[in-house]
DNA sequence: CTTATCCTTACTATTTTAGTCAGGTTTAAA
DNA sequence: TTTAAACCTGACTAAAATAGTAAGGATAAG
């Protein structure tokens, strides 16, 4: 059960604009920060803008930043949004297996579990974590 | 951030010898019962006892059971074996990149969490969700 | 000695991951 | 108004992980 690369490098460029809340940052700067693949990069960012967590500015100068404060994003979010899901059972909704389905149930109730646990970590509490030196 | 369906049968598994502590079960009845794959679910048993979670009994009227009570081994445990680590960190123990790293101290923060979690699911806390028609 | 069961290793098709690449769009500044 | 810095998008690809399958060996009950 772990974490892919792809959310790993989100959640890093989140905590890194959290730190940074005040400027724009642009992708390349984050990049090179984060010792992430520029492109790559690029898509995730496009992604946490397209699912609302943050405001892109374009031109020279441009950049992005967090379109609310760090004290109001949760790391469930954003990896909800970069995993697709934070459900690891497989039936998630249409699924033939109804009643009394034990994979449905267990499952369901370890996802719970999970999901507080890190609807409770906010970015305001990493930024202090780390040096990136 | 999904759990492997491997691990998922093999959770299954386990509380289904929860459910029949008393009693020795086959892999052959328990793939029945839990609609898995035969020769799969064999190395998933074979992995689990391995790492000291299942005794077993060759030959006929062999099979499986719990080498502890369910209420002393956890979904965490179960998770652990199955999928290698829980970890959803990368740079696991011999990495480089060492004082500071952002990624470690962040993602072992989550880890942390979701270890905790899982730490405090037993498998006796799981046997009632289930009805199995 | 036969059969049910565990046990082990090797193989394989499919899917996912972690990118790369090529090009288009917007906008600040010269 | 041209240039260049940035965002934006979709298509592509190599490598790894996943979810099995296959084949046969070891053990023990009857």
């Amino acid at each position: 059960m772990r974490v892919s690369q792809r959310t790993e490098y989100g959640i890093r460029a989140m905590i890194a604009l959290a730190r940074d809340f005040d400027d724009v940052v642009s992708i390349k700067e984050l990049a090179e920060r984060e010792a992430i693949p520029e492109p790559f990069l690029e898509q995730i960012m496009a992604d946490l803008r397209r699912a609302g967590l943050l405001k892109s500015t374009r031109g020279p100068y441009g950049g992005y930043r967090l379109k609310s404060a760090p004290d109001e994003i949760t790391v469930g979010r954003v990896m909800e949004i970069l995993e697709g899901t934070l459900s690891p059972a497989r039936c998630a909704s249409g699924c033939a297996r109804q009643r009394g389905c034990s994979t449905r149930s267990v499952l369901d109730r370890i996802e719970r579990s999970i999901t507080e646990t890190l609807d409770d970590i906010y970015l305001k509490d990493l930024i202090g974590d780390t040096v990136d030196e």
